[in-house]
DNA sequence: GTGCTTCGACTACGCTTGTAGTCAATAGGA
DNA sequence: TCCTATTGACTACAAGCGTAGTCGAAGCAC
């Protein structure tokens, strides 16, 4: 299931706090310059991808993610790095620290999770 | 610029072997089912967009990229990594891992790169 | 030299995406 | 009780995209 990059900031309201409602969604959005009607219809079409959940509550609806944040990431990530890199991930890696410059701390954070990696391996 | 990944297709083949007319770029893409007028419209669309140059040659073009693989590669990691985690890399690599099990080389290269970043950073 | 093949140019067309408008029902206030 | 504001449903519409067809020019086979 893809999410488009407009449904995604959509979806980034509903993964922080959930459930709201529409007018919710719309609030916190609202430095998007997006009308109303606009996320009214995103909302609509993640409810059709079935990325979102609308239980009625009175009147309205309450939306809730379907998909956890993690795996639409996880997906997103994987389909990228399939779609340039053939699924290696190193190339990819090197990409970001070329692009961006990582800090001290990501670069801790990656050796951390090298060794990681590599106990699983060895279990 | 945003390539699609349709027209990524075509951008591989002449990444691989360039300059190219046409038809090689169609023989090159024949297990992808695509009809060869579809190949044509895609050479004509990166022409368009500028990520080709069309150079005549005989009564027909040799095609050659104008936008470096690396680059897109580097603009596409980037961009998503800004979009999905703020830029921050580590969490990225961390859904590589996940998602694939990175082999043992692949942990190699992830540890000598961080290496080579460090170094950098010292200097 | 006349017809077939091949080339690029132009056109098509349905689906997705971003962005939003209209409309009927309904809840809530005057 | 009637008006208004709000809600979801449905509709719109242009640009981008995937996929491909038509057409006229030009080279090649014979």
């Amino acid at each position: 299931m893809r999410i488009t990059s407009a449904e995604l900031r959509v979806m980034d309201v509903l993964w922080e706090t959930a459930p709201l409602g529409a007018a919710e969604v719309v609030a916190a959005l609202k430095d998007s310059e997006w009308s109303d009607r606009t996320v009214k219809t995103l909302l609509a079409r993640l409810t059709d991808k079935g990325a979102l959940a609308a239980e009625p509550e009175g009147r309205r609806y309450l939306y809730r993610p379907l998909i956890a944040r993690e795996a639409h990431r996880k997906d997103a990530v994987s389909r990228l790095s399939e779609r340039l890199f053939g699924g290696r991930a190193a190339p990819m890696v090197a990409h970001l620290a070329d692009g961006q410059g990582l800090s001290e701390t990501d670069l801790d954070e990656l050796e951390a999770l090298v060794r990681t990696l590599r106990g699983e391996q060895d279990r």
